[in-house]
DNA sequence: CTCTTTGCAAATCTTTTGCAACTTG
DNA sequence: CAAGTTGCAAAAGATTTGCAAAGAG
């Protein structure tokens, strides 16, 4: 198979010295393509299409591998993880109701200040965060606003 | 048994309309009285002092009511999750390490500041957050320095 | 008395691991 | 070649659920 070797994803996988396997780098695209912050079960949905004999394991170490080379950023959540593609300081605005999350970059340049402030603390050293706010997005808000008339 | 009406855990329990069980009680004092933000096992062990045949069921069961209610916060990790008994805006500093986490309060007004704001989104109804910030304690950054000279 | 909670066990789900065969560098 | 990966199956955890008995309001 020919890869390309000059986009984002494969200079990423260079600079980590993360193996540049058909699979890996299957999986990182789809990951980078999205933003939906996509479950495991969704990566392995959609490269099951180029790759139908992956397996969910090899999603798995592969998404690992990519959190902690720092391409991508885990959101753990009770029912599952899920992953964003963008690992800089940024608000995730996640809907209980349907559990979609959506980027709020306005906030960007507080969290930048912010993560730089925590990070010359003394007494920790930073390599990643989160910032989450939990509710309702817009139409899961109107959909409980009249349930029952 | 007699329960005690006026501390903040009952209260909290009477303003959320939260039976008030021994064993509810219990449960919420354990991670009231720990900052540590314990898990769900650690929780367990500290009740079953006084608790001796209650299931750890209970204990999970007891934990989501409490978290429903905004008495406590929980956050979910690949490991498992760990509760806060102070659900209001301020950092987390997580050691991949040891695992320990402690809140930082210095920051507490800049993000009450930014919680107002994002809850005056119109297409966004807040009712929860996380602010977490990942790396290394000051003990386990000291550890990995000099580990094999 | 009614509805919730408890305790126990079984069921579900998510995530990790062991291993042999196969690739990448 | 040597080390890292893949697939598959099994293992390991974490969390939820079904139910009958007990308890709270």
């Amino acid at each position: 198979v020919t890869i390309k070797t000059s986009d984002p994803v494969s200079r990423a996988f260079r600079e980590h010295g993360l193996r540049r396997t058909p699979q890996r780098l299957a999986i990182a695209r789809a990951v980078a393509a999205n933003d939906r912050h996509p479950t495991v079960q969704d990566v392995h949905t959609m490269v099951r299409g180029d790759f139908p004999t992956m397996s969910l394991a090899t999603v798995y170490n592969t998404l690992r591998s990519l959190v902690n080379a720092g391409v991508i950023a885990d959101l753990p959540f009770a029912g599952g993880a899920r992953f964003d593609s963008d690992p800089s300081p940024h608000i995730n605005l996640v809907c209980s109701d349907c559990g979609s999350i959506v980027d709020a970059h306005e906030y960007d340049p507080m969290l930048t200040r912010l993560t730089r402030s925590v990070s010359s603390r003394p007494d920790f050293r930073v390599d990643g965060h989160r910032f989450d706010f939990y509710g309702r997005c817009a139409s899961c808000a109107r959909d409980t606003a009249k349930p029952a008339p």
